[in-house]
RNA sequence: GGAGGCGUCGCCUAGUCCGGUCUAUGGCGCCGCACUGCUAAUGCGGUUUGGGUCUCAAGCCCAUCGGGAGUUCAAAUCUCCCCGCCUCCGCCA
């Protein structure tokens, strides 16, 4: 939900940002002009309640025949009242329902769509290989790590199974980043992956997302596609003190996505799946604070990647690409050599105060309560052993597993075909 | 799954049976002021959140007693539904 002040006040600056983002400018007239109403309707119900009011204190103390004048006279103005309460209170969902549609303002991402990103540097050297390199999933069964047949024989297709080595390079990269992230001052949390439709609404994911996301509807509970749902929900409806923050999260959590719309999509492997883990950093700052914190995020993804030491590069996304929470947008993509291009490998948005307002998330400061700003960005997933795999990869087969993993690994250096668990 | 209890503006708490100056009591904490070498103590005042009005502020007004619906001229208080927490029983690990 974007600041309804600035709305009134600005609303050039909406439609600018709505038209950045190449969607419906006409939706600022709607949503003004059902704030008029709104506030007229308010302000019908306010008058009559206090008259109302009056009058019960009057009612109150009197008795006999006053009190059976005074009785007769509030009897109608009730009637006037719960008029105007419906009124009131179907302007009020109205608006909030228009206002709701409005995706965040953009701060500084450039202009076009998915492929007007800028990218902003490369980081480290694609790898040579004197050998046919193999794809990720051709080293995953040679090495027993990654089974996508079984996966698709017990769950269907974008389905599949770690095993042995695979099992046990995914925790040891999702140990790697949680340590990296406790280090870093972030609390360890590991969330609920089923939430409320509560939760999923304020964090934008029932809008444009909506159909990439698993319910049950026996239970009115979602699956969360990404830790970032129940960590900007950890805090909802509660009001935190300014000197508590920045409040930092990394949740470690299982995401279920149904990719629809994707048919055809990476297909092979274990790209784009249904279910995968995540480590997933998530920041509560001041509004002022927050393109400083975008930054800080970042950096934290670089020292990871650095960590297992990737080539990849980093894009600034562009306005229409931007999920509808988000105000700007980071992506790091590591080089997958069969591939000959750069994939996502980690996500930090800014979704400056859309996310807060819409959960009902303020901060104290010394000059009173205002909304705080949320951001989030990945720090592993399940793709990362993709790039993992493919750029550390030998011509036997075998994988050299990065210095910083092999703690993780009990000390082992490289995963060999073969290798028994 | 069955039975019962509880939920009040940061925390604790009065009020709910029997509807009406509840415009929600008191304490703790916190903030401001006064007094005082300093601190403490004491005294006085303030202290939920959202919204509306207003150029801003002050002020004023409305809503808010877990959430929703209902009864009533009038609901913290009565009725129903839902949510959460606790206790006991049953069942399963």
């Amino acid at each position: 939900m974007i600041d309804a002040k600035l709305l009134r006040e600005d609303p050039d600056a909406v439609r600018a940002s709505q038209r950045a983002r190449g969607e419906d400018e006409t939706l600022v007239e709607a949503v003004l002009a059902a704030d008029r109403a709104r506030r007229d309707s308010i302000l019908a119900f306010d008058g009559l309640r206090s008259e109302q009011k009056g009058l019960g204190r009057q009612v109150a103390t009197a008795s006999g025949d006053e009190k059976t004048a005074l009785l007769a006279r509030t009897k109608q103005l009730s009637a006037a009242v719960k008029d105007a309460e419906a009124t009131q209170t179907a302007a009020q969902s109205s608006y909030e329902d228009l206002l709701g549609r409005l995706s965040n303002l953009v701060e500084g991402a450039p202009p076009g769509g998915e492929n007007d990103y800028v990218v902003l540097e490369h980081v480290g050297e694609p790898p040579t290989f004197d050998f046919q390199p193999r794809d990720h999933l051709e080293l995953g069964q040679l090495l027993g790590a990654i089974d996508t047949e079984r996966g698709a024989k017990v769950s269907g297709a974008r389905f599949f199974y770690l095993t042995g080595m695979g099992a046990m390079l995914q925790l040891a990269l999702l140990n790697l980043a949680m340590a990296q992230a406790s280090a870093a001052g972030f609390v360890p949390v590991i969330p609920p992956v089923l939430v409320k439709p509560e939760a999923m609404e304020g964090t934008g994911f029932l809008g444009q997302a909506a159909k990439d996301v698993y319910y049950l509807p026996e239970d009115e509970l979602y699956l969360v596609g990404t830790s970032e749902v129940p960590l900007a929900a950890f805090h909802m409806d509660e009001v935190l003190d300014a000197d508590r923050l920045p409040m930092r999260y990394a949740g470690w959590s299982t995401c279920f996505r149904r990719e629809a719309g994707s048919y055809g999509k990476d297909t092979r492997g274990i790209i784009r799946v249904h279910q995968f883990d995540k480590v997933e950093m998530f920041s509560y700052v001041a509004p002022e604070d927050a393109a400083a914190e975008h930054q800080r995020l970042l950096a934290w993804e670089k020292e990871m990647l650095a960590k297992v030491e990737l080539p990849y590069r980093v894009i600034d996304v562009a306005a229409g690409d931007l999920g509808s929470s988000a105000a700007r947008k980071f992506d790091c993509e590591a080089w997958v050599p069969t591939q000959g291009r750069y994939r996502e490998l980690t996500s930090t948005s800014n979704c400056s105060t859309f996310q807060s307002r819409r959960l009902r998330m303020r901060l104290r400061d010394a000059d009173g309560v205002r909304p705080l700003a949320t951001l989030n960005g990945t720090l592993a997933t399940t793709r990362w052993l993709v790039a993992i795999l493919e750029n550390h990869q030998r011509a036997d087969g075998s994988v050299v597993v990065p210095a910083a993993l092999r703690p993780f690994l009990g000390g082992r250096d490289v995963l060999q075909p073969g290798d028994a668990l």
